[in-house]
DNA sequence: CTGACGATTCACT
DNA sequence: GTGAATCGTCAGC
């Protein structure tokens, strides 16, 4: 099913303690799905991480342990989705070991593979950098909703993976996150990674 | 049970 | 730059 060339990551990938090494290395992998047989793929090219229980603009700061939240106190290698604003989904990944919930959020990709049925998915006409670009649009455009959340991301029909494709260490660019301007202290360390001069990056910060 | 709100996006001024 | 859309989640009563 997978292209040639792809390998899907292993779990040792995202069973480690430093969330926010990982959400760098994740820039440059491949997220695809393939639901209803129809296969979608895109680079990431933007993430943020989330650094579970001592980090204020995570879900499961102070340990929160809930219903929403219990999956990111799960295995590492697990999706995390769920609802922001009542209207777009967020896919996160799950890592660390089990009930430890870090988290790394997916917010951009390039689209590599069913752009047409991605433009299906978000309504759009034309294919251009908004296809992919920002944590809802990348969602829509996989197909990806709050009922895939608890996914296992290397046994399901939505994995990421990796090819001989590198990004390299100067394109990229720590900042910011977006959207947590609640976190007080924590919103002002460098937890986003981008690839510098992408298009399909969000925001207007650098 | 109720109310406030959000890891956003898009249309419009 | 501003505001609406829209609903699951969660704290509080």
């Amino acid at each position: 099913m997978l292209e040639k060339g792809y390998t899907v990551l292993d779990r040792s990938f995202y069973d480690r303690s430093d969330v926010v090494k990982i959400a760098r290395q994740l820039l440059g992998k491949i997220l695809i799905t393939w639901f209803d047989g129809q296969f979608t793929a895109g680079r990431i090219v933007e993430t943020e991480a989330y650094n579970g229980a001592v980090d204020r603009a995570s879900h499961a700061y102070g340990g929160r342990r809930t219903a929403r939240t219990e999956v990111m106190f799960g295995r590492p290698g697990t999706a995390y989705v769920y609802l922001c604003y009542g209207i777009h989904h967020l896919f996160n990944v799950v890592t660390n070991k089990v009930d430890v919930p870090h988290a790394v959020l997916v917010r951009a990709l390039e689209p590599l593979h069913g752009v047409d049925v991605m433009l299906d998915r978000t309504r759009k006409q034309v294919p251009d950098n908004t296809l992919t670009r920002g944590p809802g649009n990348v969602s829509k455009a996989l197909g990806i909703y709050t009922i895939h959340t608890g996914m296992d991301l290397l046994e399901s029909n939505m994995v990421i993976a990796e090819d001989q494709y590198m990004v390299k260490k100067s394109a990229i660019g720590a900042t910011t996150r977006i959207g947590v301007d609640y976190a007080g202290p924590d919103a002002l360390l460098p937890y986003r990674f981008i690839v510098k001069d992408n298009p399909y990056v969000s925001g207007k910060r650098k």
